[in-house]
DNA sequence: TAGAAAGTTTAGCATAGGCTAACTTATATG
DNA sequence: CATATAAGTTAGCCTATGCTAAACTTTCTA
């Protein structure tokens, strides 16, 4: 019965892959919110909501909402009218999230991948990369020095 | 004023970046969903909501309910407890999908990466990949034929 | 330092996409 | 052919993410 075996084998790895999907995207606006924020902070000093706001292309109103669910989780810590900042948690959060999206980033464009096209696909990518996935990446640009055309 | 104006452009980029990816997750669904409709079709000679719901690791109900919007967006014909059918324009998204995602797959294989995590991870990573990007992938698996560790 | 401008918050609304439980219809089997 | 089982539907609930408009606070500036 290898055949019906790898049939339900299949069947499982197929729901598990959508079920990673869902997980990644659950977790995706956080990774996103707390990578900006330590950004803001690095460039400005502060982050503000305006800035994130702007930043994602998202109405005001809604990175407040936001922000209340990630203070929730503990990623973030706030005052009424004053900027943002990250727990430790959201940092380490924030430090994970950009190493792994410079990795991608950097891998689009030793393929030969547009620069422009390159920051824009990374965005989305890179939270549904493995880790087996992410060292693969890795791998191939230390092996691959950027050249562009 | 070259700096500003680099920073006023990569704003743009920005903000386009994260803009990208909420329009891609709204395809995204449907995408899956025509797709494995049509597997299944091709496979079984129909498509029940139930095989979706398995594959997709979702509850019956969710599925019903999806149905319902991609009728209206008229990828998707059904009468009351009877098989699923594609539109024209739902058979067309899903030749599309396929293509693309049998692309991805076949790279991350390339790239290396064990089979089953290639299989989950472009079951994300799919919806995200450009043209460009796509072109560059095909480029590679055809330049790097699949070789097993 | 008073008032205007800028930034933040709240309230209220909408849609997508999940779930469970209860009900209805279709199908398979004795 | 009658009924048990399987499949599909409906209702009602929930959370996440968006939006606009209005209210409030802080900050800048004349
Ligand atoms: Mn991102
Ligand atoms: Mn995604
Ligand atoms: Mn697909
Ligand atoms: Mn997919």
């Amino acid at each position: 019965m290898a055949l019906g075996n790898r049939k339900g084998t299949n069947a499982k790895l197929r729901s598990a892959a959508f079920k990673r999907v869902r997980a990644d995207h659950s977790a995706e606006l956080a990774g996103d919110y707390v990578e900006m924020i330590a950004d803001l902070i690095d460039d400005h000093g502060e982050a503000r909501c305006t800035d994130i706001a702007m930043r994602l292309g998202v109405a005001n109103a809604t990175v407040v909402k936001t922000l209340k669910r990630l203070t929730d989780q503990g990623l973030v810590t706030q005052e009424p009218y004053r900027a943002i900042f990250l727990t430790g948690e959201g940092w380490k959060l924030a430090e994970d999230g950009k190493r792994k999206h410079q990795i991608v980033e950097q891998f689009l464009l030793a393929l030969g991948v547009p620069a422009d096209t390159a920051k824009i696909d990374a965005e989305g990518i890179e939270h549904h990369v493995s880790a087996d996935t992410l060292k693969a990446m890795a791998k191939f640009v230390s092996r691959n020095p950027f050249h562009s055309r």
